[in-house]
Formats: structure tokens, C-alpha cells, sequence
DNA sequence: CAATATCTGTCACTTAGTGACACTGTCACT
DNA sequence: AGTGACAGTGTCACTAAGTGACAGATATTG
């Protein structure tokens, strides 16, 4: 997940995707900067173009209005939950797969992400009082419900668009927002990170076993196919 | 709750609250028969002034943005759900509270009521391709947890700011808004309003039950004052 | 190098939203 | 009745967000 790998995935024309990912997350960081010294409201189009060296009209081409230009670096702040979600193994309960999967972020995370993750921080905490902001977050958040709702179908063996995992989605995504907001402001406010992040796995796992009258959060018994005990399904990159 | 009532509330000035929540829902009204009949962008603030007799001027004193116009039939979409939440008694469970308060009020709506409830069901609906829109939805929503947490908090004797008690509400919240929006989708979809209505109490107790653990949903013991046995805390008018 | 397709800049333009000021009706006090 | 204060609205000029159209730059392929 480091940020300067660089692929041959382009078949003709421009580098569509990789290289269009890459602007987009360029002038979010950019106006994010700008959105937590100023407010959105006293940032401009114009500024944020001037400060990642764009004309205005590229700006508008690559996002459709001036508060989303926040959202790359906020999906992206939630994106590890979303890929550690992905992966996560029948066979494993969440919070020792949260445990190891942040085990191996620790080591791998770069600088720049560092950063990217603290402008992410930062703008969820903004979203709480610019309503303009809090689009870029709830959809963020949505993303999450969508992803939980597909893990949650799979682990209890119905559809994705159950009603019943629905709810179960809905209410476990909304404890992991809760629960991001409460540990960014925490962040933010000058608590220690590893205060925060010491124990918080089954914190975060038992907040979402409860929010789906735990039916979601355990290890989950395999009948038909015994025959592959390791780590399984990490095979989708978005 | 009939919408022809006048009160002499105004002691000084102009009827600032009472003819401002007219007049903005008066516009509310408006543009979303506009924004169901040509969509969002296809409506401008031009032709909501026009419809509803005001300069465009008047309008933005009225609401910050195009998108807002819609929050007030929104809101009141889920008025009768935070007032029932508000008016839940300690001592009874959240399906025999609903059942009563619906038949209530299913006495006392009036039929302009009832179309605001259609026009709020419509951009309920809307919220879900027009992101412009959702921000409205959402933030019904988030209105619907501020009040969750608040009951809950009485409900369980703690702060309304207490984590668990968040995590509680949001979890709640989320599991109302799925049904909300799944009942909606249905009405909307020519399904009987009253095949949706008719058994749904229990099943949106017993989902907000699942979604807290169990903690919300039951009768609460009062241990400290049992002299107090009947309605209680109907107090508070938005 | 030529051909082609994508990306970007410039400029004119529409539309959302604000500021400033004038006008009108109502209330309060005399 | 007269007058002043004030809230609500209309009008007009203005800023800022966002789009369309076209031209120039850049990169890829043959």
C-alpha cells in the first residue's frame, strides 16, 4: 500500500485510473490544508488551484463541487477498515483479525500516509460542524455500510440486500462512525495514540457484535468445505 | 397537530418562529413537488420563487441552499417518529408505545399532512440517486440519534454523551433509517400501506432491540419515585 | 516524424447565493 | 391620528461556483 508503486495498467491513451487516482488525491490534500486553516467557506476554487498548481477549470474537471474535493482523503482515511473488512476470514473473530491486520499496517505504512491519515482525521472532525463536509464523511461512511453489508451477507449465508442485513450492516456501521469519531477527536484533542489504540480491538469488536445482537463478530462454523484452513478470501482490489 | 392552528405567541416585532416555520415550509412544499416532478438540478431557484409567490431573493433569506429547500417536509416526515420517542414512557415497551401513539395519530392527521408525508416519503426516496438531497435525509437522521440518545440515556440512567450511550443511539438511528427507507421504497412501489403498517411495530422494536443489544426496547424499572405511573415526560416542543 | 487520443488552459457564460438599500405593514407609545 | 421602530420583502448590483467550447500541450503508437 505504499504510495510510489507504479503500474503498467494502461492498455492505450492516457494513464487513465492510476494516474487520474493520483491528481485527485493531489488536490485533496491541497484543499483539505486549506478547509482546516481557513473553513471551506473561506476557501476558494481559485485557492485551492493555486496551491496544487492547476488552472480552476481542471479543478472543476476532476470534482464536481468545492467540498468534494475533500472526499478522496477522507474515503482514503477509511479505506484500511474497509480492505481489513474485506479480508476478513470466516474462520477468525474481529477483533483478532483487527489485531493482526493492524499489526502489519503499523509496519507498513508510509510517511506521506501518515500525513494523508491525519488530514483524514482532520476533516472528519471538521465535518462535524461544516455541513458541507459531513457529505464527504456519511458517504464515507456509507461506503463502509456497503462493504459490512456484503462481509455480513456471506458470513450468515443470505443476500446483500436482506433486509435483516441491512439493519445488521446499518447499525454495525454506524458503531464504527461513532467510534471513529470518538477516537479522531481524541486524537486531535492531545490524548496518546497508543492510549487509544491499545486495547480498542475488542472494544471496536464487542461495539459491533452488540449494534447486531451478535449475530456479527464471532468466528463462523464452515459446513460444506472444510478443506481450506487458511487465510482465504483477499482477493478484490478496488 | 392540525395545521390551521394560530397562536398569539409573538409578543413583540413580527411573528418570527411561528410565521418563518410557515413560510419555510410553504417553500419546502414547493420545491419538492419541483425537485420530484424535473429533479434537483432541473429545478432553479428562480422557478421555486415563482411557485410558491416570492422573489428568489426571499428564498435564500429563507434557506442557505437550493438542497435545503427540501429539509423542513423531510424533517416533518420524521416529526411523529421523535415526538413518539420523545413521549416513550419508562415503564412500557417501544412496540405497545408505537402501536398506541400510531393509532393516535392516524385519528388526528389532517389531509394536507398527509400529503407533506407523501411529498417526505418522495424525497426520502430521491435521497438515494440525488446526493444533493441525502444531506437533507442524513440530517433527519442525525436528529433522530440526537433524540435517541437522550431517551436512551434516561432509559439507562446515563449522560446522553456517554460512548455507549452514542453508540446505542447510532445504532438505533441507522436500523430506523434502513426501515424508513425500505418502507418508503415500498409505499412508493405501490405496495398496500396497510400490509406495511400493520405488523410492523413489533419487528421495528424488536430492530432496534437487535441494534442495541437488547438494551432499548423493554420496559425500564423505576426504583427511585414509583409515584409517578402514568404518561410522563411529554414536556418539549421543537 | 505523423496520427491520434487524453489532459490541460483560457475565456465566455449560467446559476447559486450575498450585500445594500428602499419600501411596506404592524406594533407601541403618545 | 401621528410618529418612530422594526420585521419582512423586493430590487439591483455583485461575488463565487460550476459548465461549454475550443485551442494548445503532451504522451502513446505506428
Amino acid at each position: 500500500m505504499a504510495d510510489d508503486v507504479v503500474s503498467t495498467e494502461r492498455s492505450r491513451g492516457g494513464m487513465s485510473e492510476q494516474r487520474r487516482r493520483r491528481v485527485r488525491l493531489e488536490i485533496s490534500r491541497e484543499a483539505a490544508r486549506l478547509f482546516w486553516a481557513q473553513g471551506v467557506d473561506g476557501t476558494s476554487g481559485d485557492q485551492i488551484a493555486e496551491a496544487v498548481g492547476l488552472s480552476t477549470r481542471t479543478i472543476w474537471r476532476h470534482f464536481r463541487s468545492k467540498e468534494s474535493c475533500a472526499e478522496p482523503i477522507v474515503a482514503q482515511s477509511v479505506e484500511w477498515e474497509l480492505a481489513t473488512l474485506r479480508s476478513w476470514p470466516l474462520h477468525r473473530s474481529l477483533e483478532e483479525h483487527f489485531a493482526t491486520e493492524a499489526k502489519r499496517l503499523v509496519s507498513e505504512i508510509s510517511p506521506s500516509e501518515q500525513a494523508d491519515a491525519g488530514l483524514g482525521v482532520k476533516m472528519i472532525r471538521l465535518a462535524e460542524t461544516e455541513p458541507a463536509l459531513r457529505t464527504a464523511w456519511l458517504m464515507a461512511c456509507d461506503q463502509v455500510e456497503h462493504e459490512l453489508a456484503a462481509v455480513i451477507a456471506t458470513r450468515l449465508g443470505l443476500k446483500p440486500d436482506d433486509l435483516q442485513i441491512r439493519l445488521h450492516a446499518a447499525a454495525a456501521a454506524a458503531a464504527l462512525r461513532v467510534i471513529n469519531e470518538y477516537v479522531g477527536a481524541g486524537l486531535l484533542d492531545g490524548t496518546d495514540p497508543r492510549k487509544l489504540g491499545d486495547e480498542s480491538f475488542a472494544f471496536i469488536a464487542d461495539a459491533v457484535r452488540t449494534a447486531t445482537g451478535g449475530a456479527v463478530g464471532d468466528p463462523v462454523q464452515v459446513d460444506e468445505a472444510p478443506a481450506a484452513p487458511d487465510e482465504g478470501a483477499a482477493d478484490r482490489q478496488e
